[in-house]
DNA sequence: GCATGGCTATCTACCAGTTGATAGGCTTTC
DNA sequence: GAAAGCCTATCAACTGGTAGATAGCCATGC
């Protein structure tokens, strides 16, 4: 099936805010963006946090189905999945992890928006410390935490340092901070 | 001497701009902020990629002469002041690194602001690039990148997940990963 | 001593454009 | 006929930015 309206509304704000933040993106951009007009994109989401709420929430349960299918047996090849999930976003789509700008922004954010982006990173950390877990990794709760930031970080410094390889470099040196070679 | 009215203007724009980002400030914000009129803060900073410019620029300047006083003697402590620098800004201040920011929001800004964002990172990875040379940390280009995309996004992710002892954990973890102690 | 003139820093008042949001009307589909 | 989905038209508030006036300061020159 074709996707919906509203699931094009999402996927222009995505693009968006990604790529220069929350407060930055406008309705009436949206609404170029999909070809219609600013009042319809309110009928989808009436109010601006409702329509952050619902984008924060598609791209967590979206990012948690990539890691539902990720292969965990091996320890080195599960954590190259895994960064190749940030890797994708930020090659292909040329933008960072929204979760990454819309933690940056937190302050400005409305509460709603705030939660939703710590419960993406919460699932992240979730996700790495049982597979650290089950892998014996030393440390698994602080390495858990120090993998998200140093991609997370790795995608905004990569980004704003025009260097796409710069990123794998990090995760690179990231990983082979865990599994020694 | 009492600071310039210059410098109170750049007072509140940092203190605006790494709590909700660039975008998020206007120029009647930081009026109200050190008590003028929005006209007189354009006097100051004609327009808005200037101020930005300007921001950057001395919060660069700033981050390098606490950088220079660093005693880069021992390897362990020079990591511990320098993660100390972050560590500052994230509890005291209660915001996140300047460049954190404007770097995520980077392709809304003004490109003059982004060459400043991108001098603030190559700074700090040269910084810790002759650290690691001069102590024999190996791999030390990789690692300078992903000790400051750690940081950097450490202060992201502790931040919106309202947990600044997450933080520290990223750091320790961090530095655990080259000085084995 | 003091008028002249320029400079600095601020003000009031305004501009055109944008923002999030609302009210009410028009189709199409079930 | 009613619900869904979109429209036009409009709103008040806010945006970055400009024009022109005003007040104080400080040097120059008579």
């Amino acid at each position: 099936m074709p996707p919906t309206m509203k699931d094009k509304i999402l996927d222009a704000a995505e693009k968006r805010v990604r790529g220069a933040g929350f407060s930055a993106m406008s309705f009436r951009d949206l609404a170029s963006d999909v070809g219609i007009k600013s009042a319809s994109v309110h009928y989808h989401f009436p109010t601006k946090p409702d329509l952050g709420e619902a984008l924060v929430d598609r791209y967590t349960s979206q990012f948690k189905e990539h890691l539902e299918q990720i292969d965990t047996a091996s320890l080195k090849t599960a954590l190259d999945s895994y960064v190749a999930l940030y890797s994708q976003a930020l090659v292909l789509d040329e933008t960072i992890c929204l979760c990454a700008i819309m933690g940056a922004e937190a302050i400005g954010l409305p509460k709603n928006v705030n939660q939703k982006t710590k419960a993406f990173f919460k699932m992240n950390r979730m996700w790495l410390l049982d597979l650290f877990q089950r892998n014996g990794v030393q440390n698994p709760e602080d390495t858990s935490c120090l993998i998200v930031a140093a991609l997370e970080g790795g995608m905004i410094v990569a980004s704003s340092s025009d260097d796409r390889a710069m990123f794998d470099q990090i995760a690179k040196a990231a990983i082979r901070s865990i599994v020694t070679i």
